[in-house]
DNA sequence: AGTTGTGAACTTGTTCACAGCC
DNA sequence: GGCTGTGAACAAGTTCACAACT
């Protein structure tokens, strides 16, 4: 029954973890890199959840929830909770991520750099036609220039590659009225994880994981904070 | 004390409203749009939350925060709800929009549709050195291409043209490096609403919003919940 | 019949406060 | 002194269940 009785970390959980919790883990994580570049060695609860906004009390609850991390006295050493909780969101190990839709925004995916850093490499695109792609005669055709470049194949592909490259998450970054069924030639491919920036709801099997990004409903959200001011964020 | 007793939209609300009723609010007021795309009239608390993954009462309790929408026997009418949640929302007149930093992101804002359709209008673009967008000699720098082309400015100009063009929210799309500073640039120059794509926390004054959208932390999310499989989502 | 709106019950999440450790 | 980890207290959020209405 449940974890282990000895410091360090619980890796045999048995309750779900909320989603809350999940989140500012993240958010730690973003934090504690941050302190490291900022040549930080240690950080207490109470500084880490000013930084974001949050109790002392709300950061050591989270930390605890899956193991024995801090040291009392002086707090959390940085260089030893980042791999912690790196563990713990899955991304120790580099995943390797398709991109869905190579239009706008999927080009400015392709370009941002902030993915590897945490552990996801975009190594295909996929489109309906990627010859539209400029990328001069009878090449393959690539995006992201130099040596990051990624391959974009035809969607008809994606099963394909997705076997090949070992490929598990997908961003589905098409036109909304595409998206239910690129998703659903995703899922065919054996992708169990889906950032979906298509602003509609999915309709996926149980097993299959679904997160949305979508930027006007982020407005609204935001024109609904700044009218209701009345009180802190 | 508080509301009407009456049918209708309850406008004098004093109780804070909880966020995650609010980003609820966004996601049924997607599905009503979509209802209406398809003909639907009416719909009932047990459909939008099956269409969604909620249950009918959290439908229920939602809309009754803020007044008595629904119809026994009936349900909700598409038609009505909408404008219903648009004004709680704030977005049944339209903002003005400036984008802060015009890279790889920026670009791919200015070119996405799906903000006017909610109420959201981009309206001017900002970098440091405008100039560097390939426009043509001595032509105002823009960005977008025909109709829905805006104008970019030096960061310099930032505080004149918010006030020129009573712009209240900014879209910010710099580096991280960068992004505290714009950030205070756009704070002094009168903006009360950030939706902040840099990968870092901001510090700003209390009567500022702040909404964060972090990409890698998504995708960090979403590892886990794909790692973590066990249960639904 | 079908459906809403809502008090009450229940569940989940957050903060408090303090023992134990450095 | 400072700090963590955690049970207990508290607060917030969700679901239940049913009266009222069409």
């Amino acid at each position: 029954m449940g974890g282990s009785s000895r410091r360090g970390e619980r890796t045999d959980r048995d309750e779900p973890v909320s989603k809350a919790v999940v989140s500012r883990l993240s958010l730690y994580l973003r934090e504690l890199q941050q302190l490291i570049r900022d040549g930080q060695e240690t950080i207490s609860s109470t500084q880490l959840g000013a930084l974001l906004g949050f109790t002392d009390a709300q950061v050591r609850k989270d930390l605890a929830t899956f193991g024995q991390f801090g040291h009392p006295g002086i707090g959390y050493r940085c260089h030893e909770l980042i791999p912690v909780i790196r563990t713990i969101l899955g991304t120790s190990e580099s995943w390797r991520v398709a991109l869905l839709g190579v239009g706008n925004l999927g080009r400015a995916l392709v370009g941002y750099k902030g993915f590897r850093k945490q552990g996801f490499e975009l190594v295909a695109g996929f489109d309906l036609d990627p010859n539209q792609l400029e990328t001069g005669e009878g090449q393959q055709p690539s995006l992201g220039g130099g040596a990051e470049a990624i391959p974009i194949y035809p969607i008809s592909e994606l099963a394909t590659v997705v076997r090949q490259q070992g490929i598990r998450m997908a961003m589905l970054a098409v036109p909304a009225a595409a998206a239910q069924s690129v998703a659903d030639q995703a899922v065919a491919a054996g992708i169990d994880g889906i950032l979906n920036f298509a602003p509609v709801t999915l309709n996926l099997p149980e097993h299959v994981r679904c997160i949305g990004v979508d930027l006007a409903i982020e407005l609204e959200q935001l024109a609904f904070a700044v009218v209701n001011n009345a009180n802190k964020a």
